[in-house]
DNA sequence: ATATTCTATCGTAATATTGCAATATACAAT
DNA sequence: ATTGTATATTGCAATATTACGATAGAATAT
């Protein structure tokens, strides 16, 4: 085994756990940082950002577009990225909407 | 390799990447969501609610009671579980920093 | 005492992730 | 054309995760 069984969850459930393990490590939540953090998009500047080598920012930035985090559109020489604001806004409203339902009932509770 | 560098990054963002990790699987989702959406703590019962073994589901608890999203309580024979809000406020409130950062300087963008 | 129930842990196999050096690719500048 | 710069891909080693059967422990019921 190893894989993960996404087959007996609903796609909400899977589209959500993508997300946010896209967001699971603390180099991709500082580049995400830094995207927000700088004005606009960045083009270049993200290796040197990172303690990390180049290859393996390269494999963060990766991740974090085939999760819809962020885009990238090649900008001459240089690459340009930013954030993918409705992938936010929809974990943004997850987690908002799962505080609310629990400020509700969380009364008669360890 | 194998092992994240947490070394160089913010002790912020390395807390936030152990809980966004944490909820990096479906599974977890469903875990949580269930905690919700049942009135109150659960004693018992989330093994029938999952289609995983035991031994999984108990893995998964285990998690995401590590990473701090939950808490269990022993209640004679059985365990109730339950959210710990602090944990789900925390990222709540994280990601709602973000985006509201993002909504103030996305103009000059892609 | 024995059986039953609930949960955790151990052991193990399959797979995924992390990290980097080396290499490749693509554009820009000379 | 050659060189330099920026990014991606490949290949690999180390480690982590996922899943489950088997087993163990602890409380309850018979």
């Amino acid at each position: 085994m190893g894989a993960t069984k996404t087959d007996h969850f609903t796609d909400k459930q899977n589209s959500i756990a993508l997300l946010a393990k896209a967001l699971g490590h603390p180099a991709r939540i500082a580049i995400l940082e830094y995207l927000i953090k700088v004005d606009s998009c960045i083009c270049g500047d993200i290796v040197n950002e990172l303690p990390l080598a180049q290859a393996t920012v390269s494999q963060h930035l990766k991740e974090l577009k085939n999760a819809g985090l962020i885009k990238g559109e090649i900008e001459g020489n240089s690459i340009c990225y930013c954030i993918e604001e409705k992938a936010l806004t929809q974990i943004e409203e997850y987690f908002k909407k799962l505080s609310s339902k629990l400020a509700i009932k969380n009364s008669k509770c360890c």
